[in-house]
DNA sequence: GTGAGTAGCTTGCATACTGCAAGTGACAAT
DNA sequence: ATTGTCACTTGCAGTATGCAAGCTACTCAC
């Protein structure tokens, strides 16, 4: 296998997540939400048009899949696929980090569904 | 307290982290890499003036602390905080999903110091 | 059937960030 | 006097970001 920067798994994790958008995608996914507006809804304010590109790059790298969830008109949403779903450990440490140095933050409740 | 972003601890954590070298520069922190010259020649060959802009921001965001460890000519190395210290857990398990989703990737064996 | 609304994007464009290459200043060693 | 080392700094072209607006394909109310 012949790496892009290194052999290094971090390297190769930042590759992918490296960005200051990528893994709040990722933590609305795993808080539960799905489409499209959900995630333009967030609290931080992502463009749509970042949000729409980072969507895609999480596809092509196999975290996240893209589903028709109605026809006419054909609607989409996005759920983390396994390789995705493992990243729930680092948002995790990464909550408990964050809510050791920065006083004051807090952590979203789960969207319900069904 | 009023946030930048959001009052997420994953999005203040990445207002600091979120990009493709700064855990990086962590990850040869945490390896015992001190010295400018040290991360300059890790594999993924950063260039200098991004490594001189990262360190700059970790020293700001308080992740990092400079210090002279020479006079004539003064020369520096920076060591990680205790706030910088506390990232370990999330380069272990970002260390672990990397490991399982990038077959060949491997660790970096630690800097002997002493 | 016209108008308004909704969902999921796409496009244009100015500004900011990235990264390569080369240069700088203060020394030490030969 | 020349070469080398270390810790940066500077110039500049290319890439990414983010705001605003537009687009497509519907549904629903009137």
């Amino acid at each position: 296998m012949t790496f892009k920067r290194s052999c290094c798994p971090i390297t190769n994790a930042l590759d992918i997540l490296g960005d200051r958008w990528t893994l709040l995608v990722i933590r609305d996914l795993v808080l539960g939400k799905r489409r499209y507006q959900e995630f333009i809804s967030s609290p931080e304010n992502i463009a749509s048009n970042i949000l729409a590109d980072r969507l895609k790059q999480l596809e092509t790298s196999g975290l996240v899949a893209k589903r028709a969830y109605q026809q006419s008109p054909i609607r989409y949403e996005y759920v983390l696929t396994k390789k995705g779903k493992g990243l729930e450990p680092v948002l995790e440490t990464l909550v408990v980090w964050g809510q050791k140095h920065f006083p004051g933050t807090m952590v979203f409740p789960r969207v319900k569904r069904r």
